[in-house]
DNA sequence: GTGAAAGCGCTAACAC
DNA sequence: GTGTTAGCGCTTTCAC
């Protein structure tokens, strides 16, 4: 047994012992005897006696230099780097309030629209020093709710991409914590807006001049800001020139979803398609490939996002969307916010525009007409 | 000044009263008058108040409702609800150690092989109540080193995918908190390795048969696991069949580094390329058709990871990779690990084949021979 | 410029 | 079965 260590509850015998056993209340085999903090391997009270300063010292050394002597920061910091101190974020929120954390929650991570989304924030994210949560919520706009509320205890404010929750939700979760919403148009909340009305211009402009009169929109899910959005635009488009809508309800944007919709496309005797996004475009190539059905010249497809770059077979002509554009503007929203409470909520609109391959034009008048 | 409230220190006067003042040392602008709780809208405290009870045994009702009375637990979830409550878990976990959340690391979140991963680890993590943070490293082994420190005192173990840190910083990790690795092979931890062997034999027997006998490797990045495998098992095999490999560097996988690659594939005189990822292999083929080679006419293109479905141009004949099988396996084993802290660290293989695209064979006798 | 003490929200020995 | 008390790691008045 260990003798002579006078403080009134001995914190940690020593580095090495440290770390070796269970946690409270669990009755692990002690035969070691060690056991480190619940939490951190190494904590604020350890520097303060490796320094010889208390522990209000070493939290101001880190967080209020200025406020102590040169030389008392320097020891201190000698002192957290020999121990390999890093600071805990949710022990100080306890106090402060800041977590040094914030979300992004999406519906559906493995849509490669969310991506380049996701990591524009989490790098500004970074550069801030705060971390990230991410959130799927499987499009489901229960699940976004259970994540919201379980997250917003550890996170200071929240991307919201696309979500599928009600606005009355949504404004609760502002009222709670800074919201950023992309894709979701909000009135008094903080969001970045894709534009879809300029590229479905020009989309139904290019198929018009190529002789299309008929044409149809796959749509995406219900709930989805930007589905509504680009049905009106597109609409609106249409009937400007002289073209006909007709939709096709699809939900879940999923390449399969756009593969199944291929009868329906040609029973409604359309000659072009447009999708709700690349991976339901892609689907649907695939799926007029299997029935031996030629792009562009039995039918013509144009897709949303530009997700898939020139990768498709046939190459497809998109509507230009830059997620990453939209996360980092996203993020520089949010973390203003953060630093600022006082600041308005804005609103970023972000502009689309035809993006028309070279490989292969998928717009052509069609053979069938 | 209130008089006559017994308690040591007033907890919090009554519900309107909360919220408001100011944060703790800032002097915001009171004409709102509102303001919260540093972190939680609504505490154990104030249910505690409502419910009749403690604080311990609001807590237990939550943690342990076979302790109490189902009176007891009833009428404490019955206030929990009105107020609309919901746990601390940065709280909950200074006392407990247990913070309800892991981590998920990358190199590229935008890399296609990923996502499906991360959310399947999201999945999982979700039904078993753990919140998911992301991190992406950008390929950077510093930038791993950070984010996996500064998360470390707010999860309970990681998922590094693809890791690019070095073995011992590995290690030091693991002693802190379970790490399950994914496509890194380090004795003694928990790994999901996802064996490039099995389709890279077919890979080559395909290309041998075909009457391929050279071949250019383009490889991924140096600390990639996954990289020096591929890289191994293609030497093998191709010295078993009697194929010459080439290697081309490529570092970080990215369409535009294949397709910059062309020009030093072509020089190389090989008839067939192997690239390190179905990205890279999208970039070489983009490269080709830019000038005018025809795949599978004149060269052929295998990729890895089968992440672009058959979206590609050709369609492309590539190597599985069921990343989300791997999200899934290494989700598994580290939520076994944290609710048995016992469990030895396990290792699980998942093999992979040779994807070879119904539209069109990739592989075929080079024209140039 | 620095220390002592209280407290953030929660849990867990230990009474009763 | 339930309340009391102490304490997780950190910050922050308030003294000195």
């Amino acid at each position: 047994m260990r003798i002579g260590c006078g403080a009134a509850r001995i914190p940690r015998p020593d580095p090495v012992a440290r770390g070796a056993h269970a946690v409270r209340g669990h009755s692990v085999s002690v035969v070691t005897g060690k056991r480190r903090s619940a939490t951190n391997p190494v904590t604020i009270g350890d520097i303060a006696r490796v320094a010889g300063v208390s522990r209000s010292t070493v939290s101001r050394a880190f967080s209020r230099p200025e406020m102590l002597s040169g030389e008392t920061v320097h020891r201190v910091r000698a002192a957290a780097d020999q121990l390999g101190y890093v600071v805990n974020h949710a022990a100080r929120a306890l106090s402060t309030g800041r977590f040094g954390n914030i979300a992004v929650v999406v519906p559906d991570i493995a849509n490669p629209f969310f991506p380049p989304l996701v990591r524009r924030v989490q790098t500004l994210a970074d550069q801030a020093d705060y971390a990230v949560f991410l959130g799927d919520s499987d499009e489901i706009a229960d699940r976004e709710a259970n994540l919201t509320s379980r997250l917003s205890a550890q996170v200071e404010g929240f991307v919201l991409a696309a979500p599928r929750l009600d606005e009355q939700r949504i404004r609760e979760l502002d009222a709670q914590r800074p919201v950023v919403l992309v894709n979701r148009d909000i009135e008094g909340l903080a969001r970045v807006l894709i534009d879809p009305s300029g590229g479905l211009d020009e989309a139904v402009a290019h198929l018009h001049r190529l002789g299309h009169r008929r044409v149809v929109y796959l749509s995406g899910p219900r709930e989805s800001w930007s589905d509504q959005q680009r049905r009106a635009a597109l609409n609106r488009a249409a009937e400007r020139v002289g073209i006909e809508v007709a939709v096709q309800e699809l939900g879940r944007p999923s390449s399969t979803g756009g593969r199944d919709a291929v009868g329906g496309i040609l029973a409604s005797g359309a000659t072009a398609v447009i999708a709700f996004d690349d991976v339901v475009a892609q689907g649907v190539l695939a799926g007029l490939a299997l029935r031996g059905i030629a792009v562009p010249r039995d039918i013509s497809v144009i897709g949303c996002d530009d997700t898939l770059a020139s990768g498709t077979n046939p190459a497809l002509t998109t509507i230009s969307a830059a997620s990453a554009a939209a996360g980092e503007a996203a993020a520089e929203l949010l973390l203003a916010r953060l630093a600022d409470a006082e600041r308005p909520a804005e609103r970023v609109a972000i502009a689309t525009h035809l993006v028309v391959r070279e490989t292969t034009d998928a717009a052509r008048p069609a053979a069938r007409e």
